[in-house]
RNA sequence: GGCGGUGUAGCUCAGCCGGUUAGAGCAUACGGCUCAUAUCCGUAGUGUCCGGGGUUCAAGUCCCUGCACCGCCA
């Protein structure tokens, strides 16, 4: 991902509302989260973007079938992913639902702008729909008569719909596809999109009659706009999309304020709306590739704005090897999983445990392995063994020294340096095994070093004593910057420990010398990062 | 049916443009230390690199073919 200026703008998919937050949702939103945390402690402007996808048949069916309005089902299930994503330490700028006052004018806005053009039409539509997806099917696609995506029977349909012109602009995604080759992530997903546009493209119908559950078509309200057409434009109106097209009388202040958006949040987009666009990343799950490189980047290319630099479709997680569902019932509930072993373990593995990109399987027997060996032995131990040392030895004053470790130091800025890359290239997994191997490397120092076996009435030992401390408490806060974005409640406690201003209260990663400087002390006080678990995943006495 | 991908130690996987005795983590066995969350560090392995054929001085690494699994489209 490439950044003009200092702006960065990452989105999640908004979550659709018919079921709670399952595993999936809190793994696109962490990594967005990763992303976000990530910019803002190297001084980007940030807009993180997550929320909930509120309108549609499915909604409409399912509040019906619980004998509530599709409104109140929205309220209760959107809190749900609030609670999951606060529980996760989800720094969001702005939680988005498509019925936020804001987005429906931006949809209905957006909408015109394309009839005006001509790139929204009205027509006939005459064919197969499966109501359940929503989707119209051509007679080919049909699989046994049935839904090819879920299997389900089809009914026939003829109705007014409003369709959105692909074809025309078939040749201008290709060729944008084709000269940015970080658009679309993992670059093997290239190929699917790139042969799917080759086969042509029929228009999209962007609207419905069948149901009332939607924005309405200004000055037709009869048609409703196709849920996807609706969701997508979310990432429009969280950059402030009104704002930067007020032009034609939009009564910006008092409509917002109705919307319940925070007014300075919009005052700072209203100048930032490209700023934001042009350094636009999507991380979407790899089941909605297509709307958000074929039919997202033509709505944008019809409105004239910036195609996104990035999609990045991330895979699945199975459980024990198979797909998670609720039949199965072995659908992973990652507030369970928080409530028993906290957010920044469960953060920790999904970005650990498989390149990002790829399916993953989440099996608690790895889960707990991990947290074991990696977060409680390797990274709590040694915390935990160099603050102990510092107290013991030292009262708890980090010691000068003129003879830092240097093989230590080139390890921690190597890393430092490899990091803009890595997030570039979404390589997590790859920052959290290079952070670890560096933290591998700490514990084998103090190994080697030995600092309780120096006889400190030796004046040369004492002072290699002082150097084994300070290199060992330099590279603990090289650590604590490199976890952060993955984990920042076990960094922010680390910094509490090392007496260091947290990075999530705006603290910088500042020059270690500068930090530690003559006479400073570290807290008295210890937290246990990471209590050991036992086999069946309960925490050990201490 | 079309296009694309994958198949490497018990498990999960790394192995870029072909080049010296094929790697990591987990698990297993043994050894060292005691500051620390009974933690940390070290040592030892094991592999017909899916089968078959070919190119080459040299092939997990390139080509062909068979098998198995997966993805997208139909």
């Amino acid at each position: 991902m490439k950044n003009k200026g200092n702006f960065f703008y990452i989105t999640t998919p908004i979550y659709y509302v018919n079921d709670v937050p399952h595993i999936g949702h809190a793994y696109s939103t962490v990594s967005a989260d990763i992303l976000a945390r990530f910019k803002r402690l190297s001084g980007f402007n940030v807009l993180f973007l997550t929320g909930t996808d509120e309108h549609g048949l499915k909604i409409e069916k399912e509040a019906l079938s619980r004998g509530i309005f599709p409104k109140e089902l929205a309220d209760n299930v959107h809190i749900k992913f609030k609670e999951l994503f606060n529980s996760l330490d989800i720094s969001y700028d702005r939680f988005i639902r498509t019925t936020d006052e804001d987005h429906i004018k931006t949809v209905q806005k957006v909408f015109s702008e394309l009839i005006s053009k001509g790139d929204i039409y009205l027509s006939d539509y005459e064919g197969w729909y499966c109501t359940p997806c929503e989707t119209f099917l051509t007679e080919k696609s049909l699989l046994n008569g049935n839904c090819p995506e879920c299997g389900r029977p089809v009914e026939r349909i003829k109705e007014k719909s409003y369709f959105l012109r692909l074809k025309k602009y078939e040749e201008k995604l290709l060729k944008y596809i084709d000269e940015n080759p970080d658009f679309i992530k993992p670059s093997f997903r290239k190929n699917e999109v790139v042969s799917f546009i080759k086969e042509g493209l029929n228009d999209l119908s962007v609207s419905r009659t069948s149901f009332k559950w939607g924005i309405p078509v200004s000055g037709d309200d009869e048609h409703i706009i196709y849920v996807w057409f609706d969701a997508l434009i979310n990432y429009l109106t969280g950059a402030g999309y009104l704002n930067y097209r007020r032009d034609d009388g939009y009564d910006t202040e008092n409509d917002l304020t109705d919307a319940g958006v925070n007014a300075d949040a919009n005052a700072d987009n209203e100048n930032n709306f490209i700023n934001y666009f042009d350094n636009l990343h999507h991380i979407i799950g790899k089941d909605i590739l297509k709307f958000h490189t074929v039919y997202w980047p033509i709505m944008l290319l019809a409105l004239d704005i910036p195609l996104p630099k990035t999609v990045f479709a991330h895979g699945w997680w199975l459980m024990d090897g198979k797909k998670m569902s609720k039949s199965l019932g072995n659908v992973v509930n990652p507030v369970e999983i928080i409530n028993t072993y906290g957010e920044d373990p469960l953060r920790y593995y999904l970005m650990r445990e498989v390149t990002f990109g790829l399916d993953g399987d989440f099996t608690l027997k790895n889960f707990i392995t991990r947290y074991n060996s990696e977060l409680a032995n390797d990274l709590g131990n040694l915390v935990s063994r160099l603050l102990a040392m510092l107290r013991k030895y030292r009262n708890g004053v980090v010691p000068m020294s003129s003879e830092i470790n240097t093989d230590l130091i080139a390890n921690a800025l190597n890393l430092r340096d490899s990091l803009d890359k890595r997030y570039e290239n979404f390589e997590f997994s790859k920052i959290l095994e290079d952070a670890f191997l560096f933290i591998n490397k700490i514990n084998k120092y103090i190994n080697d070093s030995a600092p309780w076996k120096i006889d400190v009435n030796n004046e040369t030992e004492n002072k290699f004593l002082d150097s084994v401390l300070r290199s060992s408490v330099i590279s603990v806060y090289y650590v604590s910057y490199f976890i952060y974005p993955f984990m920042p409640g076990t960094s922010d406690k680390i910094n509490f420990m090392l007496n260091v201003k947290r990075f999530s209260d705006g603290g910088k990663f500042l020059v270690p010398d500068d930090v530690f400087k003559e006479g400073f002390k570290i807290s008295d006080e210890s937290v246990m990062l990471f209590p050991r678990l036992n086999i069946s995943g309960s925490k050990n006495q201490g």
